[in-house]
DNA sequence: CGCACTTTTGAACAGAATCAAGTTTTGTGG
DNA sequence: CCACAAAACTTGATTCTGTTCAAAAGTGCG
């Protein structure tokens, strides 16, 4: 249930510098951040090295995990420079065509739908390695929203190229399979969870979750800051804000957790897991 | 919300001669079904003519779809004889290495995911020309259970085989990946349903569903017989049995629905689709 | 420093789960 | 083909969980 989909080891977190933090409008893909990249030159020269494929310390994570030198450098000609989004950011919106598919280098996203009635429900949050947007490949167009919820940087991968470059690339063509598979996948954990968990178990697992993800980047498993509000959260989990706000309470009075606002301290991983082995709603 | 997958106009149902119709154990692939298909001369002729995919009616909604006669013949050679199973019969288990994916040929399939407790969850049903088994590639094994819900046919098609074809031809490939994206798409639709709709609500989406798919093979989109139990409904809606039926209740007493047992004849298509529209829990 | 947003907490309420019969359907063996 | 047992379904009463409404406290950004 809500299964880590990235069973890699410690990777170091990223420490890339940060040109442009701010009002990186969602326009015309790209363009921008070139124009940007010529302009500001010694600080260009790191960013330029690290940001490619073959440099960046994710490709265990991200689409190039196992490729090797040359069909790496094959991916790198085909992935823009990574371009920076400000907290708040809108990277594409539901009903744009589908070009590319959108990695994340840094930062945290989520990706949400917008209800008829003008509700929002978040269908999903994205941190570095993970790739956006394969939900819209079937429609040919977008079919949710994605924002930035902190300042980050994601890496545009137009997906008429991948698909030629995974005709060509075996190992390319096999990862991207499983990558679309891990999310089928994650989002049946997601339906199983909505399906029969109860709040605080629900709450219980999303936080595993997160702590699973951070603990595939090199991050601690039991400390990070929790970068939505409680309102997203209980979208996320079919949960009414205030219930979410409960929940933690709830957590927080067991001893499981320590937390102050959005910063979380998981303080008994064994027991929140435990919390959802009780899931027996049934007696024999 | 729960989105018809399937955007294909009417094609007609398959009449195919059912050949094996009883304890058809899922054991090794495939052999036993082209056994048998050698035994029975008369009916094989006619089974065998229909049962690649240049001459199964399905070509237009399951894998094949935008083929045409070359690469079709190419997918032939890579897709087994539909294999029998009967209702009740097991097509793959969680856990199992994945070899294949299969295409539903005829007859309504179950997946669903046993708890460590025992209980069962369904994370999906299937009807023709839908693919199954493609949550369990990036873990390389079987993620859930596949049942037959009643005397059905399933087309093996081999997975490393399927990635290999791929690669030589474009439109497979592209048609692959719009199938995978569309189940993360469909499950997205699910996540919604479950994280916010009451249980009425998602009667309806479901049954909405279940009329579109229908409709999209030719059937009625007002008539069919649910092959599914209310308990089955219910675990995959999130909902205990007895609430399922008495949101059947509700609908029947609404005017919208006739239920008589499993025949559910839909009165009132628009009414349904209304229902659904009132999601408004927040005023302005 | 203040205003807006977020969060927490409480009380009343609503919807679904649970428990409990009772009925209908289905499938099987005689 | 019928009878009978098992499974599936319906309906009612009660309980419990989460929602809604409301208010107050905390946080952070301009």
């Amino acid at each position: 249930m809500l299964s880590t989909d990235e069973s890699i080891p410690g990777t170091a977190p990223v420490g890339l510098i940060y040109v442009n933090p701010h009002a990186q409008t969602p326009g015309s893909p790209g363009a921008v951040c070139l124009d940007m990249a010529v302009a500001l030159a010694p600080v260009i020269s790191i960013r330029e090295l690290r940001s490619h494929c073959s440099g960046c310390n994710l490709h265990e994570l991200c689409l190039p995990a196992g490729l090797d030198g040359t069909d790496l450098a094959e991916l790198d000609r085909l992935v823009a420079l990574p371009r920076p989004l400000a907290r708040g950011d809108t990277l594409f919106r539901a009903g744009f065509e589908l070009v590319s598919l959108y990695a994340v280098r840094t930062g945290f996203l989520k990706s949400s739908v917008l209800h008829d009635d003008g509700r929002e429900q978040v269908a999903g949050f994205h941190m570095t390695g993970e790739v956006m947007g394969m939900d819209g490949i079937g429609a040919g167009k977008h079919l949710c929203d994605a924002v930035a919820l902190e300042d980050s940087e994601v890496c545009e991968i137009p997906f008429a190229d991948l698909e030629r470059l995974s005709r060509e690339i075996p190992a390319l063509q096999s990862h991207f399979h499983r990558l679309m598979s891990r999310e089928i996948a994650h989002d049946h954990g997601v339906m199983l969870l909505l399906g029969s968990m109860r709040a605080e178990e629900r709450l219980a697992a999303f936080l595993l979750n997160l702590s699973q993800r951070y603990t595939a980047r090199g991050y601690s498993s039991t400390q990070f800051n929790l970068r939505m509000t409680r309102e997203e959260i209980g979208s996320y989990l079919g949960l009414k804000l205030e219930t979410v706000s409960r929940a933690f309470s709830q957590l927080q009075d067991k001893g499981l957790l320590a937390v102050r606002n959005k910063a979380i301290d998981i303080l008994d991983l064994s027991g929140l897991k435990a919390l959802m082995g009780q899931n027996c709603h049934t007696p024999p």
